[in-house]
DNA sequence: TCCTTATATGAATAATTGTTCATATATTTT
DNA sequence: AAAATATATGAACAATTATTCATATAAGGA
């Protein structure tokens, strides 16, 4: 015991459940996939997006946010590979990544949704 | 058009996408719960939740934090409805609500594991 | 009744983060 | 070649937030 030295149920029972806790990487990692669904900016970008591919330009002005704004949060988005990107001359058509968003997305709302 | 005058799209399909957009309070809604989501500490909580129902000191315990910071972050997850809790004497048992709480960690380990 | 235990909570602090503004880069148009 | 356009990006600032510490509350045990 390092923080606590107290417990309700046994301490067999702590070391177990301790042992069934992810490690810390996959915890850093899912919280913070979780964290870029985690902001209004880049939830109107994905909804948009999961009607269309679209650039940043239409993007910016569908959500009512400037080009800078929007650039930013495309880029949050891209690290976590929730969006992709086309280039075409100089304009820049993105994407969703992949099936993973659209779930994510639809249990949010489910659970939003269910009140 | 308000923020950017440009567009590559034509305005009648800015138009319909802006329609399609969901409202405010849904946007800021989702956000809010995943960005519940987007923190190590309630990741960890969320996650020893999914094997049983457990106490705060217990919790505390196993995740190796502190009690007072596990009780506040019991407090916003409680508020965003994704635990629940019984009182036993002055023991308070924590569990999940729902089960959008699985469904949504699934899919986000579905993600980070997808790589 | 007094002490201990389990939990909750307010205030302060430190760290993170989203937006804005200015500007850089790259591509197209004139 | 110069101007205009689409996007990206660094720095600064403001706002949000997670933790800690102290303490409050409430229940149980001595």
């Amino acid at each position: 015991m390092e923080v606590n030295d107290i417990t309700i149920i046994d301490g067999e029972k702590v070391e177990r459940l301790k042992a069934t806790l992810p490690n810390d990487d996959f915890i850093i990692n899912i919280a913070e996939l979780f964290k870029v669904f985690g902001d209004s900016t880049r939830m109107k970008i994905l909804s948009v997006l999961l009607e269309d591919e679209l650039c940043v330009c239409d993007i910016a002005n569908i959500i009512n946010a400037t080009q800078s704004a929007v650039s930013h949060q495309l880029r949050i988005l891209k690290q976590a590979k929730l969006v992709k990107y086309r280039k075409v001359g100089k304009v820049v058509y993105y994407s969703l990544d992949d099936e993973h968003v659209k779930e994510i997305y639809r249990k949010g709302r489910d659970h939003i949704e269910e009140l």
